[in-house]
RNA sequence: GCGGAAGUAGCUCAACUGGUAGAGCGAUAGCCUUCCAAGCUAUAGGUUGCGGGUUCGAUUCUCGUCUUCCGCUCCA
């Protein structure tokens, strides 16, 4: 598969030039890992979030979904684990530029100490990190003489901390403000408002909580175009379950997650796959990612966490509310477990591009050379469904057509063009990826029919010109 | 974060060893009564990423900075 990275820079200066993707802050420079969607690319998003939202809210009666704030108590995040597990402090070594996490390099010294020693070192340096004592750890470094592996040498950086989350301040008089965080993922205003949704909603376990919304981290190294971005959207479910069905539910949403990537988003088979975790996170006793097949190698589009009782055992521990369900069925309570699944939107755009982008070459007729570059983008996820041409912009074929966009834009996003050859047109409708044409020439005015013209095959047929917008709508809805 | 490469019009690029920037495509307006780009005319668009230095003069040399890409590292 030729998935290479003179496709891939093709792709982002395509999405740059049709209004896809634009990288943010750019008449300045841009900031870097910060990128903006233009008005097809805002769209395309809206229909990828909104095809989600269906499958999951719509067509699931044990689903519902909410929309929590960005800002939240900074408690959440010591419970969700996030202000301790996600904040590493690193040093490194200046003669060898290494950087290492200080965890790692004093675990890596004590393993050559005797058993005791190594454990009397670890638990030292577990207490200095509880306390956050960046100098008290540095100290430690120094007094045992850890040097780097690679120059050999103790020539150490003081300890910084490098966080994950971006912090803020509430309140407007700075005095009396208090530090809050953005949120690092949408999970938590979910399992925040468990008991809300579930007591509002008359919610019976199994039942679902689904959430689209942005999310910021502090990505060390940011790379890859829109694929790892520090302000990007999150589409999480957290499905509530009974303690002891996870596994059951675990298979089912990997299951049902994949076949959506293939029915719903259109993905090819060989493009997606699992990958299992190995070690896994601090919350979680099983965890897959989905992977795509991306221009620049397999890369994680969705994960599927088995997050045990993990996150409402926090909350109800630091928030000192009793996070439970009664479950009449067996005359118990407990404190649910979790099953998430999580994908990047962002992340599900550049699939969409890099899947839909294709550069054509064929022989005319005539034995020259034709191409173009065109969006595959499947109909029902298209920014633009529909494009009226008149084939000549005189004997009445524009009033013909804007009566076909009239008629049909209520319904979907459609896009009226009189201008330049009708070959150009097809063309630029091509790049930014409409699935359907209409052309109204002077057999219209007679007949009252059309040519309508689809985009991947380039194929042509006259239909009546009352059955455009049925004919489109069955396509988007299939 | 480290190492390497790059940054000239919306896009792709050009400008001899330093002499104050051009083309194609695209865009806009019009012509051609045209069903698959690349017909004609006209117009617009760049303090050469940004800042400093050397020089009579910098797109060209140099330093810094920002951004992007590649590799490593890190992270999930």
């Amino acid at each position: 598969m030729a998935y290479n990275s003179d496709t891939f820079q093709s792709l982002i200066s395509h999405a740059k030039e049709y209004g896809y993707i634009f990288q943010s802050s750019e008449i300045y420079d841009g900031l870097a890992a910060v990128y903006d969607y233009g008005q097809n690319g805002a769209q395309l998003k809206k229909n990828i979030r909104d095809a989600w939202w269906k499958s999951m809210t719509q067509l699931n009666d044990n689903i519902v979904g909410i929309d929590a704030s960005i800002f939240m108590h900074p408690t959440t995040w010591k419970a969700s684990g996030h202000v301790d597990s996600f904040s590493d402090p690193m040093i490194d070594n200046k003669d060898s530029k290494k950087r290492y996490r200080v965890d790692h390099l004093i675990e890596a010294f004590a393993e050559n100490l005797s058993a005791e020693e190594g454990a009397a070192l670890i638990h030292q340096m577990e207490q200095l990190l509880a306390a956050d004592d960046l100098k008290g750890i540095k100290q430690l470094i120094d007094d045992n003489k850890i040097k780097c592996s690679v120059s050999g040498t103790a020539n150490w950086t003081d300890v910084r901390q490098f966080n994950l989350m971006f912090s803020t301040e509430l309140g407007s008089v700075a005095d009396e403000a208090s530090t809050i965080y953005l949120r690092p993922e949408t999970a938590q205003g979910i399992f925040v408002n468990f008991l809300n949704v579930q007591k509002t909603g008359r919610m019976k376990i199994p039942f679902g909580i689904a959430q689209t919304g942005k999310a910021f981290r502090n990505e060390i190294v940011a790379r890859q175009f829109i694929f790892r971005m520090r302000e990007f959207e999150q589409m999480e479910m957290q499905y509530f379950i009974r303690p002891g069905s996870q596994k059951e539910w675990y298979d089912f949403w990997k299951a049902e997650r994949l076949r959506w990537h293939k029915d719903v988003m259109g993905f090819p088979v060989g493009r997606l796959q699992f990958h299992d975790h190995v070690k896994l996170a601090h919350y979680a006793d099983a965890a897959v990612d989905v992977e795509f097949h991306f221009p620049f190698g397999w890369k994680e589009l969705e994960g599927i966490h088995s997050r045990t009782d993990y996150d409402l055992s926090r909350h109800q521990e630091f928030s000192k509310k009793k996070l439970q369900y009664f479950d009449t069925e067996i005359n118990q309570n407990y404190v649910p477990y979790v099953i998430e699944t999580s994908v990047g939107l962002d992340r599900l755009v550049l699939a969409t591009l890099s899947n839909a982008y294709a550069e054509e070459k064929w022989q005319k007729e005539d034995g020259s050379e034709d191409s173009r570059v065109v969006l595959k983008i499947p109909a029902n996820l298209a920014p633009t469904k529909l494009a009226v041409l008149p084939l000549t912009k005189k004997d009445g074929l524009p009033e013909i057509a804007r009566d076909i966009v009239n008629n049909c834009k209520g319904s979907f996003q459609c896009f009226y063009e009189e201008k330049d050859s009708i070959g150009k047109r097809y063309r630029r409708m091509d790049a930014i990826g409409t699935p359907f044409a209409v052309t109204v020439d002077h057999q219209t005015k007679e007949d009252g029919t059309v040519t309508i013209r689809y985009r991947d095959s380039m194929q042509q047929e006259r239909i009546a010109m009352q059955e455009v917008k049925a004919k489109i709508m069955d396509a988007i809805l299939a």
